[in-house]
DNA sequence: ATCCTTGCAAATTGTTTGCAGCTAG
DNA sequence: CTAGCTGCAAACAATTTGCAAGGAT
């Protein structure tokens, strides 16, 4: 279940104003860029592209966005594909997904499994927590020598 | 199944010396100091656990001691705590764990699953992958107030 | 007028590297 | 002697911060 631009914007703006934050027009390229990307973006290649709408907007500003979104919970943070960070838009509208990262080429597929997370809830209700948040990243070697993308 | 600190080091040496590499004092501390650790640490604490033992070992030997133990696959590497890596002792010898993380107090809890383990290679094997390895972090709230450790 | 936000540059943090000297084989 | 290893300091990369100026309420 995807949600459009506006509803997420929608949601930022609401919290930003919640703490007498400004959704300025640096803050919503960056928003537009990011909703628009298919995912784990670096903060470089994210800047790139949003200097390509509007030349000014500085690195900072980028860092600082991001900061934002990640303690809205806007967005999710990945540093497993080479260990800097990177980013994917996130909301409780969107349905949860973890990854797989191929050996081989770095690839990484997007995956979903009700049955792991029941169980992932299970684990932590057994050591006595509610289950807040997962992060799960399975590293596989592609089979039959046929590899995911490259090669 | 743990392993003791001599088999540990025989695996090290092992390694090392196929690839005409030396099991220097230094090598040999930080090992010790390592495998006497209960996990998690990082490298300042590392280091100054090792200099309580040696004054003179330098903080660029112990980043390199801990690459060599990360190709040799004899330590695992995390970063969930607080971003900064972290490190404990691993081996065929230790059976897997994963971690969950308390999002009150950052105490770390670590479990085994064995039937997540399997749905993991299911799904690994859905996608055409053989799974290789995997990192799986959970983040949970404390039940009933009460909190792990600290509080 | 106040307070949030911005871009820039400088600062910080975590980690890696170059190098001259040292050490084991 | 040769090759690996060390400590130190400098280099690096990713991210954060201080600050003066700009803009919204």
């Amino acid at each position: 279940m995807t949600q459009t631009f506006e509803q997420w914007c929608g949601d930022l703006e609401a919290r930003l104003s919640r703490n007498q934050q400004r959704l300025t027009p640096q803050r919503r390229l960056i928003a537009r860029v990011l909703h628009g990307h298919d995912g784990h973006v670096n903060v470089d290649d994210l800047h790139q592209l949003v200097r390509r709408k509007d030349k000014s907007v500085g690195y900072a500003t980028v860092y600082r966005m991001l900061k934002l979104l990640e303690d809205y919970e806007l967005v999710q943070t990945n540093t497993f594909v080479d260990g800097t960070a990177r980013y994917e838009i996130a909301s409780k509208h969107h349905s949860h997904h973890d990854h797989l990262v191929c050996k081989e080429c770095g690839t990484v597929v997007e995956f979903e499994n009700e049955e792991i997370e029941r169980l992932q809830e299970l684990v932590a209700a057994q050591l006595g927590f509610d289950l807040v948040d997962h992060k799960m990243v399975l590293y596989g070697r592609p089979k039959l020598g046929t590899c995911c993308a490259k090669h």
